[in-house]
Parts: C-alpha cells; structure tokens; sequence
DNA sequence: CCCCAGCCCTGGTCGC
DNA sequence: TGCGACCAGGGCTGGG
C-alpha cells in the first residue's frame, strides 16, 4: 500500500532518470487508469512535453511538465511503477495498465492488479485549487506542528486514527504508519481527537514525523505487493511494532497486540500501551 | 459542518 | 476439487 514513504522512496529514485527527459507517448492499456479523463487527454496533453521536475503530494506522484501541466499518478492499493530501458518482456506485460514512453527508449511502466490506481493530467491553472480542496500539509514540513494539530483535533469526536487518515487534514498518512505513529505516542487509536491532552498533540506531532523519516530510510514498507523502481522491497515492515502483529506481544510491556476496526480499516494497537 | 457507511477492484484465504 | 463468502483499503460519494 503506496502511502508518504513509499511514493517518496519512488519519487527520489525516478527524479534523477528522468528529470529533463521528453516524453515521447504514453501509451494505455487500461482506459479505467486515466478515467474519468479518456486516454486520448492523457495522450494529447503529455506528449512530445520535457519533464521539468518531479514531486511528491500526499501520496500523489508528480510529474511537472513544461507546459505548466503536471502528470499525477496515485498508486492507491496495489499499484507499482518500473524504471526500465529496454522494451518490456512479454512476461512483464501481465497486468500493466500505461506505459510512458520517453525519447531515447527508456520508460515507465505502470503495474497494477486491482485496478485502483491513476494517472491523468492536471491543467497548470487547475492545480493549486484542486490540491487544496483534497490535502492538508505535508506532515514533514514545519507547518505540520502541535499548533496544526491542536487546531485540528480540537472540539472532534471522531477517533483520532480516522482524523490521521483524512488527507484533507493531513496528506500522506495511511493505514500502517498510523497505526505506528499512534503506537510510538502512546495514544489509543479510537480517542476522540478532541480528547488529547497538549502533551499528547506535541507527542503525536513528533512521532508522525520520526516514523515517516524511519520508513523513508528504510524505503517503505512491503507487506505485500509494494515494491520500488528497481522490484526491491523495502525494509519498513521488519520494524512494525503492531501493524499486522495482533496475537503477538507488545514490544513495549510484553501484553498481547490486539486488533479492531477503525473507520473501516483494520486497526493494530496493545491496549496496555495506547491509551 | 461533521462523520460514517458503502462503493470500486482483484487475489488470497477459509469453510464446507 | 470447486465454490461462495469474506477480507485487504485510498479516495470519493451519499446520506443521516
């Protein structure tokens, strides 16, 4: 599950290949990967455009064009990118829903099983009111502190977890890094946020910025199907405190790991820990 | 405005 | 061996 370190584990690898490359075509095998937009708008805007420079939005891959434009790709669940040089073998193929073609030959392939994931492009004049209206700040930028979480926690009742995970608050946090990052607080994950003491807030605060710094050294987590630019792993999951480790002890007191569901989502804390 | 349930997708797992 | 039920979850929509 491609969230904040494993799109920005992609982005840095893919950044310096392909930085100032041209895109040559774009082809899609899948139209669901660009829809609502029809492939023909993904082909016609992006081709024969330099990319200027890449970045990085919540989860959201971006590629900045000349034109002003930028190419968005959002892996969601399953989705994998491949930096390759050559044509891709037909065994490769499996399963691959857009192609970019650059100038000289190289390319990146876009992989995904459930079908989940997309690209299309964002029109230059579009973009600040489209990013603003979805995502709140970058979690390891200075903007993102106790005062911005303060702010948003105060006077909610829903559980903090489910606040951590709504992009419109913050952008980047996804299922396994909130449950680590509420783990590293001390903090139950179905709290009502407006419950936290400012002890807890400044304590989430620097727990949400030290586990994505961890995991992005460790270049993401693979629990399943993530992988980077090259096919590799990341190393994340061999640290996970609770995700994913329920019926196991807690690395902190020795106490069973439980799960639940918050929000939907399957939820891994140790209740003598996370209060 | 706030919050949550349900939906989209497919592969893997489990029970019968 | 086959088959249906169910689970995984990011982002979005609809509704209370």
């Amino acid at each position: 599950m491609p969230e904040l370190p494993e799109v920005e584990t992609i982005m840095r690898q893919l950044k310096p290949r392909f930085t100032g490359k041209t895109i040559d075509r774009i082809d899609v095998l899948d139209p669901l990967v660009t829809a609502p937009q029809p492939p023909r708008t993904l082909a016609r805007l992006t081709k024969g455009r330099n990319v200027a420079d890449m970045a990085r939005r919540g989860k959201y891959l971006l590629f900045e064009l000349d034109s002003g434009d930028t190419l968005v790709i959002h892996l969601r669940m399953t989705g994998r990118l491949t930096a390759t040089k050559t044509p891709l073998k037909s065994g490769e193929k499996d399963r691959l829903r857009l192609l970019v073609r650059f100038r000289g030959g190289a390319a990146i392939a876009f992989h995904d099983v459930r079908r989940f994931g997309k690209a299309f492009v964002l029109p230059g004049e579009k973009a600040a009111g489209y990013w603003e209206k979805r995502l709140g700040p970058e979690p390891l930028e200075r903007s993102f502190n106790r005062k911005f979480l303060g702010g948003i926690t105060a006077g909610r009742k829903r559980p903090i977890k489910s606040l951590l995970l709504d992009q419109k608050f913050i952008a980047g946090i996804g299922n396994i890094y909130a449950d680590e990052a509420l783990y590293a607080a001390g903090i139950h994950p179905l709290r009502a946020a407006g419950t936290l003491t400012g002890d807890e807030v400044a304590r989430l605060v620097e727990s949400i910025k030290a586990t994505l710094r961890r995991a992005i050294r460790l270049q993401g987590s693979s629990i399943d199907t993530y992988r980077d630019t090259g096919g590799r792993r990341g190393r994340f999951q061999e640290t996970f405190r609770v995700h994913r480790r329920q019926g196991e002890p807690c690395p902190g007191c020795g106490g069973t790991v439980e799960k639940i569901k918050v929000g939907g989502r399957g939820t891994y804390f140790c209740p003598a820990c996370q209060r």
